[in-house]
DNA sequence: TGTACATCAGTGAACGCGCGTTCACTGATGTAC
DNA sequence: TGTACATCAGTGAACGCGCGTTCACTGATGTAC
């Protein structure tokens, strides 16, 4: 963890003011079409399901587009045949599932430094994580829809449902800290942080000309009436 | 407007917990392949260009599913050939846009239908909004997500930023109502109740087996919250 | 020290599919003279 | 009242594309004897 090239982040958040219509799926030039890698050695076979991954998760970050995510783009990536991904995978649903899994443990990780910087006062913390959280969605637009799309959601053997939880259930606790009550408040007051945070990145992804508030007004402000507290 | 046959609502918001995964896209058999409609008068030409709306709104209400909507998904349920789309559309692209300004118009028309049953107390009109606005969405996730997606976003001739802009603004004006006041805390506390909304139903529809609390109890403190009442 | 052999880590060609889009066309129906 | 003709409202075949997936295969590398 800590070493895939495709998560580190754009500097401009919203640069493009006429976004991507549905465009024909060709094969994008900017890929890293890698040309034929190496095969790994003897019992080293393990290293391509890591790096098929690590692809996707560039492919997500570089085009911003979830729908990108393709088999064989995935595949080109690596500069591997398409029927590698088979060694590893059975399916490609069990793929996108992994690079949900790894995403939503890098993200999680984000926060938790965020939050960790901040220091131990849990307001601050509170804020630092919603900090993080629009911050990272806004600049990984692919990465963040394909975290939380509804499309591609489970398979048979791992359930969906519980990918993400323990990255919610942190934010939960500072919550709780903040408000010093642990009950059914603070986790409606973190359901309100979650979904009015998810609300605002996807949003304003996908209605950019809105006249849309100061990013960190907003914020504020929504932090300050969920926390109880009027300036 | 109102007569859309695709636009009726199922019953069960979230029914099934084992939810698609990302299938091969083919033709589906429940379909309404309608055969060979017949063609229109002289004069009428424009009738098809709203059946072709109409079929797409259906399809997404019946799917759920916004990758379902394809050129060739929406003539096959007209009874039409896919060149006939041509006819009055230069595009898939502009097909979409049609599509999703005859949604947001009417599911505009929902919330104000919701507003006026409510009557005059601005409160209680705000609440209705809300209520309508996510039961709209839990209900009809496909036409919900291609309303408020965000690919397929713009096309040159016509910017996408206006489209559903309306809807937004009446909700803000009966939060400026309840709160007495129509200036930036107004819009703050209308972009709070949007943001939190859209991220509730979308959230819900990707994460169904997340312990969500009662959506009732969560959108009435949320509210609670917004309208600055504790109760 | 040699060698047969199992295993590992892949490859390459091919399949059938649905897609968006182009092209040349067809047949009914109004309208001008 | 007849008839040539423009227009309208479409159709049907074909294109090239990328896709997910199947199938039989290949060549290097360890290991048992």
């Amino acid at each position: 963890m800590g070493q895939n090239p495709g998560m580190q982040v754009s500097t401009d958040p919203i640069a493009d003011d006429q976004p991507a219509d549905r465009r024909p799926t060709g094969r994008r030039s900017g890929e890293e079409s890698a040309g034929r890698r190496p095969r790994a050695r003897r019992g080293e076979g393990d290293r391509l399901r890591a790096e098929i991954v690590a692809a996707a998760s560039a492919i997500l970050a570089e085009t911003g587009e979830p729908a990108e995510l393709s088999l064989r783009a995935v595949a080109r990536a690596v500069g591997v045949a398409a029927t590698s991904i088979y060694i590893h995978f059975s399916d490609l649903g069990e793929l996108i599932l992994a690079v949900k899994e790894d995403m939503l443990a890098r993200f999680g990780e984000v926060l938790d430094t965020a939050a960790a910087v901040a220091g131990d006062d849990p307001q601050q913390r509170v804020r630092a994580r919603a900090h993080a959280y629009y911050d990272f969605g806004l600049r990984n637009p692919g990465v963040y829809q394909v975290m939380f799309s509804s499309q591609m959601v489970s398979t048979p053997n791992r359930p969906a449902y519980y990918i993400g939880r323990p990255v919610f259930e942190r934010v939960r606790d500072d919550v709780a800290a903040a408000l010093g009550e642990s009950g059914p408040a603070a986790e409606l007051a973190a359901v309100h942080l979650w979904t009015a945070l998810h609300g605002t990145i996807t949003l304003r992804l996908s209605r950019r000309n809105f006249p849309w508030p100061d990013l960190d007004t907003q914020l504020e402000d929504l932090i300050d009436r969920l926390l109880n507290q009027r300036r």
